[in-house]
DNA sequence: GTAACCATGTAACACGTTACATGATTGT
DNA sequence: ACAATCATGTAACGTGTTACATGGTTAC
């Protein structure tokens, strides 16, 4: 259900189409929520058969078609309505974390090259979305009201981040003196 | 099919039923992985049906008969295959970090209390794995290598529930100055 | 020429959640 | 009385992933 109300707080931001809604949670919304462009556009469907967004299709000359969708006000009640209930907390699942713990059957390298993948995507992860966050604080500027929430967002991705950077360190660390005794 | 892997791991380390299965989800494997007893019971009757997990059924005189399920040689094969190739990288889906992102459209209030309704739920378990930890480490034990890995699963629990309150903290605080400027 | 970008969609399948069903025993 | 623990399972439904399908433009 939370992809649709992700979705609709996209288009509540920002009118736009399936494709910007996909990259968008490609980077910006993408720290927090995480979906395929065929999830979104068969959501967008039943969103609009449910009358919670519109759209209006724009031909293009060099380009295919698209369809640019806008919240409707029922959208937007909806949204409202979502947002006041309870969220659960989502459930952990990381299956690195099942390797590690069966880490006696499988040789320290085969694990050590896993975790320094991880290690490289979450990197280059974290120096964009710091670079996102100096842009946002750059030369003394103070982060409007209406935007604090948005930039915790920012902040939580971060964090998490670093979070996961400082433990792969010990682990490897772990990993390597295995390795050479 | 990381669950599947996951319930091998698990019956790796010791055999047992799908209700005790289960437990451990809700608490050791809890920390990294997550299911229900319904998924574990269908899986556990799918890897039976794959002979990677072999059971013999023990009736009982006061409690309904049970299904105590180990790991057979093939399962142990699978699971090592399973174990050797890369994992993926686990998209991040957390509804409450929707909730900020559209905090305009809510009352701080409304996301406090959630917030603090999480906050709650994160810090005992927090002090539970903190508890066990610290029972691993007591009185300058050391664990044995063996153990090691399982040990940074518990760290990463630990390190991830930490970073979230921290952030957590930071949000309450801007939350309630805007309750009361 | 080959990859990346723009742009949308269908269909099959895998995985996860929730509700329903059963039923004795033990502790408050 | 009521809830919790032990113990397993089916069925319906909802969500997510992967593959297939199409097709022009721009940059290396």
């Amino acid at each position: 259900m939370a992809l649709r109300y992700a979705i609709l707080v996209s288009l509540h931001d920002k009118q736009g189409t399936g494709y910007e809604i996909a990259k968008e949670f490609d980077n910006g919304v993408g720290y927090f929520w995480n979906a395929t462009s065929q999830q979104i556009y068969n959501e967008l469907g039943k969103l609009a058969r449910d009358n919670l967004i519109s759209f209006k299709v724009v031909p293009q000359r060099d380009r295919p078609q698209k369809k640019i969708y806008r919240i409707t006000s029922a959208g937007k009640k909806a949204l409202v309505e979502w947002l006041s209930q309870p969220t659960k907390i989502q459930p952990i699942r990381d299956p690195l974390l099942i390797k590690l713990f069966a880490s006696d059957l499988i040789p320290p390298s085969v694990l050590l090259e896993d975790i320094e993948t991880h290690r490289k995507l979450r990197t280059q992860l974290l120096a964009n979305l710091e670079a996102l966050r100096d842009r946002k604080t750059a030369s003394g500027k103070k982060i409007p009201k209406a935007l604090r929430y948005k930039y915790f967002t920012l902040l939580r991705g971060i964090g998490a981040l670093q979070a996961w950077l400082d433990w792969s360190t010990e682990v490897v660390q772990s990993l390597r003196s295995e390795k050479r005794p």
